[in-house]
RNA sequence: GGUCCCGUCGUCUAGCGGCCUAGGACGCCGCCCUCUCAAGGCGGUAGCGCGGGUUCAAAUCCCGUCGGGACUACCA
């Protein structure tokens, strides 16, 4: 019976808080370009920590950008998600008591709040454009990349009729409180910003766009998110959000500052942020190639949090399981392809061969090749291939041979084992061959054997080469003589007879 | 420049003051198995950035230093 050690306990209160409310989190990237890998891992252990607490995951897009915003990349991070399995409690599609879940839906929630926030002094207009900020701090003596300097605080309203009259358009800032901002992050534990590092930034243009500065801890308020878990990049500006959160808190909206837990960065070779033109941060790239959404999501997982000391190949639901963001490394983690492929290959290992085959199918279609899934051949040769893959372009790959009419052989492989030597191997083998009684394994096997390694004295290696060159047009193969059975004797032979024509004859 | 984060094998990590002559995984190397390639088995390679301090004891706590990174838009 499972009983929490005393800092089990303490740790399950950090992250629930006092009241142990029920857990809320929520992902909401917005709709600009491919589902990124580390995005993915953001929805992941966002998902993870709902599950796991029973708690929910909410959905939200965030496309308050209409310039860069396409319905193309919306509709590519709902694939996503439903490829792996992330299902969502509330949010596009899908509906919830605190829908639209699209922020461009959303326009009336934001106007309401700013309105608020203006009416009790919260948020100010600023006129300062960024040249003026950085000539006030060049004529101070300052460094002038400090950024906006509060000078617009206090602006009477004679000064605002004053710029009004130049033609002159506000933005809308937040007045940022006067003391330190101090909170404690689930995985790097207390952070301070010190006062005044932090200058009162931009809510919304003077039109009243919205931006995401307000519409994310707004939306959060408004969604009764408790927990907010992202990538570390978003840590700098935390203290903005929880000053907005106290003031939003204070004009009647939400309860005030979440919980966070920044989560560490993912990157590519050097030790930058893996980026969004790398396209190894392409998450499609993984899924065409053949990648299992479970391989791929334990990869993930892999990337700053780990099941167990001596483990690290797990399923979805052991994650749920076991999963706790306070035990998150803080420390920046490298996408190691070689890795991803390796935990993939033992998830793939450990499929059902019969669900393997299913999976197989679509890949085989992508290289032409219309195969049912229950088809004979395929059950038969996907166990063969099953354990040599490492995702499922592999095995189509390999597999082809078995479905062409016409094999085409790989040349670099004919050079090899298909060159003068290879006429009287393949010569003996088919003379062998064609007086099997049985066209079975054991068979062509004993067959083989006795027409090459003992008739012509070959190494079973050298034996062997031109004969599965022949068979599957490559020297990598699934096992031959399993390979042979399944081709059927009429193919088999034929092949054989087709590479004595491009070898022997050619002597 | 400023603010903030981070620093254990090449890479991802375990480690939460004695269980650490630092464990696992990927990679790499060697051997075994073998019709190719895998898988599997066995063995090996390699790490606590540096300097102080606290302590009987530090990879683990503190300070400093060096190094890396993120952010620094009227983008999200």
């Amino acid at each position: 019976m499972y009983a929490p050690t005393a800092r089990e306990h303490q740790r399950c209160r950090d992250i629930l808080g006092p009241t142990m409310s029920r857990v809320r989190v929520r992902f909401c990237p917005s709709p600009t370009g491919t589902p990124h890998v580390g995005l993915i891992r953001t929805a992941l252990f966002n998902w993870a920590h709902a599950r796991h607490h029973q708690g929910d995951f909410v959905f939200r897009i965030e496309d308050t950008d209409a310039q860069r915003d396409s319905v193309e990349s919306y509709e590519a991070i709902l694939d996503a998600l439903r490829w792996l399995g992330l299902d969502w409690d509330e949010g596009p599609e899908q509906g919830g008591p605190h829908g639209p879940y699209r922020q461009s839906e959303r326009g009336d929630l934001y106007r309401d709040a700013l309105g608020r926030l203006v009416q009790a002094g919260e948020v100010y207009e600023s006129y300062s454009s960024a040249e003026e900020i950085e000539a006030r701090h060049r004529a101070a003596g300052r460094d002038p990349k400090l950024g906006y300097d509060n000078a617009d605080r206090a602006l009477t309203e004679e000064q605002k009729q004053a710029f009004r009259a130049e033609g002159r358009k506000p933005v809308y800032r937040l007045r940022m409180p006067d003391r330190d901002i101090v909170f404690t992050d689930l995985i790097r534990g207390e952070i301070t910003f010190k006062q005044g590092t932090v200058p009162d930034f931009v809510l919304a243009r003077g039109d009243g766009t919205p931006l995401y500065p307000l519409t994310n801890p707004l939306d959060d308020a408004l969604m009764g998110i408790t927990h907010v878990l992202r990538g570390e990049d978003l840590l700098a500006s935390t203290p903005r959000q929880i000053a907005l959160l106290e003031a939003l808190a204070r004009v009647g909206i939400g309860e005030g500052p979440l919980t966070y837990a920044h989560l560490p960065l993912v990157t590519g070779e050097g030790s930058r942020k893996l980026s969004k033109r790398d396209p190894q941060s392409n998450l499609f790239l993984y899924r065409d190639r053949g990648f299992l959404p479970e391989g791929l999501l334990n990869y993930l997982a892999l990337l700053g949090w780990s099941i167990a000391e001596d483990r690290d190949v797990f399923s979805l639901a052991e994650m749920v399981e076991a999963f706790d963001v306070s035990r998150v490394s803080s420390n920046a983690a490298r996408f190691d392809l070689k890795k991803a492929e390796a935990i993939n290959a033992a998830h793939l290992r450990a499929l059902d061969p019969a669900d393997f085959a299913a999976r197989v199918v679509p890949y085989l279609a992508a290289i032409g090749l219309t195969v049912a899934a229950d088809d004979p051949v395929l059950t038969a040769a996907a166990p063969l291939v099953q354990e040599r893959s490492v995702v499922l372009s592999d095995a189509a790959r390999m597999l082809a041979f078995l479905f062409v009419d016409e094999l085409e052989i790989d040349p670099d492989a004919a050079a090899k084992n298909l060159g003068p030597d290879a006429g009287p191997i393949l010569d003996a083998a088919i003379k062998g061959l064609e007086s099997l009684p049985e066209w079975t394994t054991a068979a062509i096997e004993e067959s083989l054997k006795e027409s090459l390694v003992e008739g012509l004295g070959l190494k079973p290696r050298k034996a062997f080469g031109p004969i599965r060159v022949a068979i599957s047009g490559r020297t990598v193969s699934p096992p031959l003589y399993e390979s042979m059975e399944l081709l059927g004797r009429v193919v088999s032979l034929r092949r054989l007879g087709g590479a004595v024509q491009g070898s022997g004859g050619v002597v």
